[in-house]
DNA sequence: ACAATTGATAAATTATTTTTATAAACAAAC
DNA sequence: GTTTGTTTATAAAAATAATTTATCAATTGT
């Protein structure tokens, strides 16, 4: 027979209180149980551990350099289960995300509040980068998921969508376009237009969109940052658009907004994870919070 | 259900061939106990460790973490029982033995050839003391048992003879005693007398014998090692007494030996353990040695 | 000597593990 | 697109192991 972590439990049991009757009441057992339990593990270990007469019980010097050998085990034995336990139940745990910036600037600080407020001892790591890289960090595992675009059929990555992200016009107040209700891309093409440089998947998604439908802008001003382009429309250089989602943190400037139609460009925010990988129980937890906060916004 | 070191063995088993029915046929065991084991530990610890298909096996984040884990574990306890074992089969271990001086260089060693010769991992460490110190080391449970003479009756302390050394009396070649035959103490007292000094058993145990008998040594010389006080008598400096366990050891020297009668002082030479304490694998073995020669002697 | 307590043992019972048989899922091949 | 072979999961039965109850033998204190 084989030795088993209950066995080492009877031995250190016994040896704590010097009395088999005791000790099987501590282990909840009865005390045939135990001398039985006791007598396999002498057996397995090929040699007897303790002496035992029905008044006194010694440790043999085997059994004495068992002993702490044995405590040992069982400590860590425990330990590495409670641990593994703690990370199911997520009293411990990291969390390592990536998330395009106009996400992580945008709801994610609010998510990650819920969140922390939920798990408060989970760390989490965010990698703000842009969505490509995002997608890549998936794919390489550096992160279990991304929040990024969907970036369309895979065979080794899976997207769920949380929302869809639709692009505004924006324009200073007492603009022109001000006094046009339903603005569309092809109003934008009179005014000088300020984007993104390419590289950007907003600059990019919207070129691909536009050029099949043949409608050209009148690009005046590139830059990198999407502040940048919005302060530039609040000084009067020109329109542009942005994703609905930074609406809200650019409230306070002098701009207006307006929902572009013909085309409506669309594109669906979400959870980008890896196919066959399952995700951490910290990940899952996390991806649960998105998915309520988003699902309660569509009812 | 607690988790079990099967249930461990089952874990790596798996992850290591990435099949469970292979790892099945590793174990030993068939392919639905493993996946009630494997479902089973899973249980326990509180969530997922590997996620399956019928086509493909991958481990969770949790399980990943586990698997070092897991294998540092199991690695411990089998090196542990392993340990244990050769201990119990007297592949390695430590022995630990007192020893008086008059055996200790007398008869120990071709003993400890011996037991070398049949168990030749054990390591053996001699404390040659003197019988008081021998004796004591036993009681304090600094070595596992010690030959000496007989302590007489103890509580704390059993004797079992091997077997008994009889004083003999020592004198140079030519000396007049060597026409008498059957030399009795009382013929000493006309000789000078060269012995040990007082702290040793054996002055003690002729001392108390021969004042009981009202014979009374004329001591001329007093030494503390034996050896000088042969190689005193040697050079006709006057007679002693020894127990007999060093004629051989003195044969070479020009020395006659006689045994001495009325009163014939004998002692029992033998293993002395502590009661209540067992004694260890390598002890027993050891002790088992010495019986078995000292038995056949007898014959 | 006697009572009381302790650990060991035997038989019966209960739990658990394992096996056999079968189902369901899935990928590859036709 | 269906079929085929392979894989893990599940259910019921069988086998094994652990546990309990009842009892014994040994030992110590009274």
């Amino acid at each position: 027979m084989n030795v088993t972590i209950k066995q080492i439990r009877a031995f250190l049991a016994v040896v704590e209180v010097n009395s088999f009757v005791e000790a099987s009441e501590l282990l909840h057992i009865s005390q045939p149980a135990l001398s039985t339990a006791f007598k396999n593990l002498e057996e397995s270990v090929g040699g007897k551990l303790l002496a035992r007469s029905t008044r006194t019980l010694s440790l043999t010097p085997e059994g004495e350099i068992f002993l702490p050998v044995a405590k040992r085990l069982l400590a860590d034995f425990d330990n590495a289960f409670v641990e593994l336990n703690e990370l199911f139940s997520l009293q411990r745990g990291n969390l390592s995300l990536a998330a395009m910036p106009s996400f992580a600037s945008t709801h994610l600080p609010q998510h990650l509040l819920a969140f922390n407020k939920q798990y408060p001892d989970i760390k989490v790591k965010i990698h703000d980068v842009i969505a490509e890289d995002a997608i890549e960090m998936v794919q390489t595992g550096k992160v279990e998921f991304a929040i990024t675009f969907d970036p369309g059929a895979s065979d080794d990555l899976k997207f769920e969508a949380l929302y869809s992200d639709r692009f505004v016009a924006v324009f200073p107040k007492n603009h022109p376009l001000m006094k046009i209700e339903q603005v569309g891309w092809q109003h934008l093409i009179d005014y000088p237009f300020i984007t993104l440089k390419r590289p950007s998947s907003i600059r990019l998604l919207m070129d691909n969109i536009l050029a099949e439908q043949d409608i050209f802008l009148n690009v005046s001003f590139e830059t990198n940052q999407l502040a940048t382009v919005v302060q530039m429309v609040a000084t009067g250089l020109g329109v542009s658009v942005i994703p609905s989602l930074y609406k809200q943190q650019m409230q306070s400037l002098n701009l207006e907004f307006r929902e572009l139609s013909s085309p409506v460009i669309s594109r669906r925010v979400g959870i980008i994870t890896r196919r066959r990988y399952p995700l951490s129980r910290t990940a899952q937890a996390f991806a649960k919070v998105l998915q309520h906060y988003y699902q309660q916004l569509l009812l």
